[in-house]
DNA sequence: TAAACAAGTTTATAAAATAAACCAAATATT
DNA sequence: AATATTTGGTTTATTTTATAAACTTGTTTA
């Protein structure tokens, strides 16, 4: 029987967001919106899930005079996206 | 950029279904239902969809006396899987 | 100084997933 | 032999989720 998928890293945009800040210390939502392509809106709400399950950090800032909201993935969003990866390998055969 | 994964195969329920069908000749309703743990109504409604799409063929018999619905992946799905599959990899970062 | 732009957030709408209710036929129960 | 239960589903309703549209606040630029 396959194990269920957590539902909060199976969506398109935000396994993206992940999937992004796994690789890199931060990135701002500027930075993510030009590399997933997401609407500002659906953005913020995804970014705002993620934040509320403790898989990410938001800092919210300025650079300059400009609101700037700056992503980090915190421990227990690593260990959910390699639980996620180790699950979804049992659907993709592999 | 991330490429945009297929809505019909990001879906827990039919990614089990299409997984379930990639590795055998056939299945039923039944055995389906019993390996995904999914309620009669949703399985019902998915596999429909996947028809729908042509990623599987559906039969509609008889076995004895009970009605007995069997599913087969077809080309095309397996290549919307294989490709689903490949498009993944990239959010997974493998 | 008003128009356009940046960086978001909030709210409304559309689409999905899921569950609940239902149906028809078969089998088991009293 | 009637009735209750189970099997194998489908249809419809409800809930959840994703997405987009509209709005806000402050900033440049014309």
């Amino acid at each position: 029987m396959l194990k269920p998928l957590d539902p909060l890293l199976h969506s398109e945009l935000r396994l993206a967001i992940v999937s992004i800040l796994i690789g890199v210390e931060e990135a701002d939502f500027v930075y993510i919106r030009t590399e997933t392509g997401a609407t500002a809106g659906n953005l913020s709400v995804q970014i705002d899930k993620l934040q509320k399950a403790g898989y990410i950090e938001v800092e919210k800032g300025f650079r300059g005079k400009m609101p700037r909201t700056v992503c980090r993935i915190t421990h227990s969003g690593r260990e959910a996206f390699a639980q996620y990866v180790e699950t979804l390998k049992e659907y993709l055969k592999m």
